[in-house]
DNA sequence: CTTTCTGCAAACTCTTTGCAGTCGC
DNA sequence: GCGACTGCAAAGAGTTTGCAGAAAG
């Protein structure tokens, strides 16, 4: 994401903020842009370092009120850490995890949706909602296989 | 599960302590006792309460253990808060979870698997793992509709 | 008899809360 | 100017670690 991309998400994230009653103060200015300043997730830890004149509590504060409005999303990692993600898309979606780079990107599908709630009824749930995170390589991180090793399926 | 069956299953779960190098202690049996007493899910500090004679350290390091052995697994509640529940099955699963009664099922799905590796192939991810958690209501809880309201699909 | 495990207590990390002052709107 | 927000500091969960003794195999 380049500087202009970021602007434009910060404003975009700011705005939400008005329009649902929260205010934009000088510390979530900065939270924001840090947030996105971040490839992929953070740990509420990495958002308050280097952030001296933002208060740990307001860090907590503030994703809280991030996550309030969909400005974030919390990312599962494969060892239960739940971490951040600046959501690209307020609406709901599931996350693909790089074991390798860390990366994270965010994806919908309209037929696994269908099949989870399937899933859910066939075992008679009436399906609510549901968390899906994805691990893998993306394509920019060499596999096992390519690498002289085997990659296991784990799922 | 009654009484017997749990019986069964503390065996099968010390039998694999024992198989994979761990010992089969008295504090240990005390806390797979403990877990199977829970009809779904539990916390580590749920675990612990009333449990005067095993520490607090023994119940983590113990939950460390059973995890690893696969005679526990972890749940990621709606909130993501991460509880525990005893592994039917030692093998890949998913869980259902009700919103209403706590209750936790497990269930695998062939078509599930491929149809999520399908999806991560489709971002270029070749897909190593994942975690799926599905949240509704289970048939034994009346549903909003049922009861007047509407029942709403988050996913 | 060796090695792993245990309880205890202290240390640590992460997160929340109370409060008086500040700042957005 | 009002009410939401902030930093600080202290409190509060939840979890880990060091250690000497106990117990499993």
């Amino acid at each position: 994401m380049d500087t202009i991309a970021r602007e434009q998400a910060a404003q975009r994230i700011e705005r939400r903020l008005a329009r649902l009653g929260y205010r934009v103060t000088q510390p979530r200015r900065r939270l924001i842009e840090k947030m996105l300043a971040f490839e992929t997730y953070f740990s509420s830890d990495s958002l308050s370092v280097g952030e001296p004149s933002v208060g740990r509590a307001t860090v907590f504060r503030s994703l809280h009120v991030f996550l309030r409005t969909g400005a974030l999303c919390q990312v599962v990692l494969e060892d239960g850490t739940i971490v951040y993600r600046v959501a690209d898309d307020g609406a709901h979606h599931h996350h693909l995890v790089c074991i390798d780079c860390d990366l994270v990107e965010e994806f919908s599908s309209e037929f696994l949706e269908a099949a989870l709630a399937h899933a859910g009824a066939a075992h008679g749930y009436q399906v609510t909602g549901h968390r899906l995170e994805i691990y893998g390589r993306c394509d920019h991180c060499p596999t096992e296989a390519s690498s002289g090793g085997r990659a296991g399926a784990r799922g």
